[in-house]
DNA sequence: ATTAATACTAATAATCATTATCATATACAC
DNA sequence: GTGTATATGATAATGATTATTAGTATTAAT
């Protein structure tokens, strides 16, 4: 179990139960996959079969509260959950259309963009941002 | 009725209903705003008093399968449908956590990431990119 | 230790948005 | 006008998420 994990969860006054090990252990397991609540439900049995669905989602809305994980939403119109990138930016997402494959990316340019906002009076706090398109692998299947 | 649509449908062979012209009305005469499926059947109730949801539902679907209409999903867990902007770039959104209003802007620097993205061999055919913070209204009353 | 208060859980019902089904109605090409 | 593919409204079904509830485990106070 990761040391900054439990120290976060220590200062909100949060109980680690099994369930909650259960869960935190399948995240740390996929880090950098992307995990629906179902998908963390079935992995999280494995451990502790009788792990209900609303602790799931329960304990996910949880630890993305305190951005232990980062919760975002695809194509498909349902939430999915990730390791939130600790220190750095949270980085952003390339969906292939043809594979649905979610690849990540780094680079962040939106800072001037931000600025000029923060110029005309806003305050940002977060932004999002995925690109839709194909993956390199697709493209070369669809050539042929 | 706009010209271009009126074409674009023709082209998808697409038969004008009654019900469909009332959901396109519905969407003209909201440019700019942002409406859920449900308040497009309130409107669309006015001019046709018994349009069903399902018809409605069909005919967003539809509407932004042939790019006239833009939808999205903000936070709330609702798709929201938009004429779509026709030849320039889509627009992006700044939404604001205190009022919820939903802002506008045009600027695009994406151009930059999406070459670096096309240089890894990615085709990239959209994107989409969100701001989350405060409005300066909500700035203003915030500081009271 | 015993008790009382609190936090957490599993099961399951309820909710809400969206999609599927199906019998009837309509647009439109001929 | 007729025929036929398409569209519609009513409503059931689905799928994701949230709320409820009764029981269990933890902690804090005596
Ligand atoms: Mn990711
Ligand atoms: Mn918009
Ligand atoms: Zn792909
Ligand atoms: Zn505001």
């Amino acid at each position: 179990m990761d040391k900054k994990i439990t120290e976060k969860l220590k200062e909100n006054n949060y109980k680690l139960t099994e369930q909650r090990e259960a869960v935190l252990e399948v995240m740390l397991d996929n880090r950098g996959k992307h995990l629906s609540a179902e998908e963390v439900l079935q992995e999280a049995k494995q451990k502790m079969p009788n792990i209900g669905i609303a602790t799931v989602y329960r304990t996910l809305e949880k630890l993305a509260s305190m951005d232990i994980l980062y919760k975002t939403m695809f194509e498909g119109g349902k939430f999915r959950y990730e390791l939130s990138d600790e220190d750095t930016h949270q980085h952003h997402h390339i969906v292939c259309l043809k594979c649905g494959h979610i690849y990540e990316f780094e680079e962040d340019l939106l800072n001037e963009l931000e600025s000029r906002l923060e110029a005309r009076g806003f305050e940002i706090v977060d932004h999002e941002l995925k690109f839709y398109g194909y993956c390199p692998e697709c493209r070369e299947k669809m050539r042929k």
